[in-house]
DNA sequence: ACCTGAACACCGTTCAAGT
DNA sequence: ACCTGAACACCGTTCAAGT
């Protein structure tokens, strides 16, 4: 796992491959097979351990859930993006390690503790999971499978500013909105976007608590 | 095009490789190179020509933006569903073709004739997308690898059970909170699961009409 | 129980050569 | 401008054989 890790901080999801790992352990590919099922288990259990990472408050407190809430998900979004494009791993699964369990629990305590009707902290768990996931995908795509030589960064920037010129050069009559915002809708990445997107899950979620249903 | 959003369609996105989209226009895999630059753009030019299949509003009606709003979200994922794991070509891409753009220049209207400040609504068709192709990949997450020789649902839900027998099985004093909602926490995919999320993506949303600001 | 070499059936992309 | 064959440098997984 070590290993795996190394090659994933290093170089991206992408490059940590069975044969990749054994080159780097000294041995062959088929050596994994006697430790791992297959490529899959091998990536949740990275996750599960990256997850170890991710620091969970000690106790909820009532009158701060949503910004305890929201502590959380800011850490579990450092944690993700310091190791590349690992989120791509944690998007669509069922958490069923150790450390990603304890996540969705504390993130279930923090929602009871604050009043969200139990089914709403349910599927609320999910949705989240999914933004933050989404969110750090995003923060990495494009960097992701480059190789050591280019700065990431520079990349990045470079293809945004690209994307941007392109968009402002299209005709105003028929993309009107896409033209005049073309500097919030490119402002991809950052963490005021994530903060954004966060705080409107978070006042959706606390509108459940007045009136406690569904509709 | 067709013929990869065939092979799309019949075995998945990971099936769409260059090698096999030649073989099934009966040519070397090189042929292709004379029209796409590579992969990744025949994969956007896959996507962008799926997004013509989505239905927009004729026009927005201020006083529906929410309900109209839910529904182009809900369009696009019933469309992206239809065509397998397409929506992972979406997630953190920002749009460029035709059809992506016309959609997010319609969402941008609903929001502002809805009276959403723009800074807002810029910052939210992104945070919509996130979500709206975060769901459509789990929808099709476990199923999309799998040959034709089994029945994906069956499978689906073989590996769903399996994950809520190991859930339910935790030790009680730990995960208290995922014990108790386990039925909740793995009601994965399904679209009442999707409208929780988007409502609670649109009051959030709304929230900003009244007090127009971030805070 | 753990490891290995060799093989099978694949990949994306490049490039010189053709029409 | 478009297409091709052949090659390069890779993949995940299996399996018989070893320790």
């Amino acid at each position: 796992m070590e290993t795996a890790i190394g090659v994933l901080d290093a170089e991206g999801l992408e490059a940590v491959t069975m044969r990749r790992v054994a080159q780097e352990l000294g041995t062959g590919p088929a050596s994994l097979y006697a430790h791992v099922a297959d490529k899959q288990e091998l990536r949740e259990l990275m996750l599960d351990r990256v997850a170890a990472e991710i620091r969970l408050p000690a106790k909820p407190d009532p009158a701060r859930w949503r910004e305890q809430l929201k502590e959380v998900a800011m850490e579990i979004r450092r944690v993700y993006t310091s190791h590349r494009d690992i989120a791509k791993v944690s998007m669509g699964l069922i958490p069923t390690g150790p450390n990603l369990l304890a996540i969705a629990e504390a993130q279930l305590g923090l929602m009871l503790a604050g009043g969200v009707p139990p089914k709403v902290a349910g599927l609320a768990v999910d949705t989240l999971g999914m933004y933050i996931d989404a969110d750090a995908i995003e923060d990495t795509f494009y960097t992701a499978t480059l190789t050591g030589d280019v700065d990431p960064w520079e990349h990045f920037q470079k293809y945004v500013d690209e994307i941007r010129e392109y968009l402002k050069a299209l005709p105003a009559d028929r993309y009107p909105h896409i033209v005049s915002l073309v500097d919030d809708l490119t402002d991809q990445g950052g963490a005021e976007r994530f903060e954004f997107g966060l705080d409107v899950l978070l006042r959706g979620i606390a509108s459940y608590i007045e009136d406690g249903g569904r509709k």
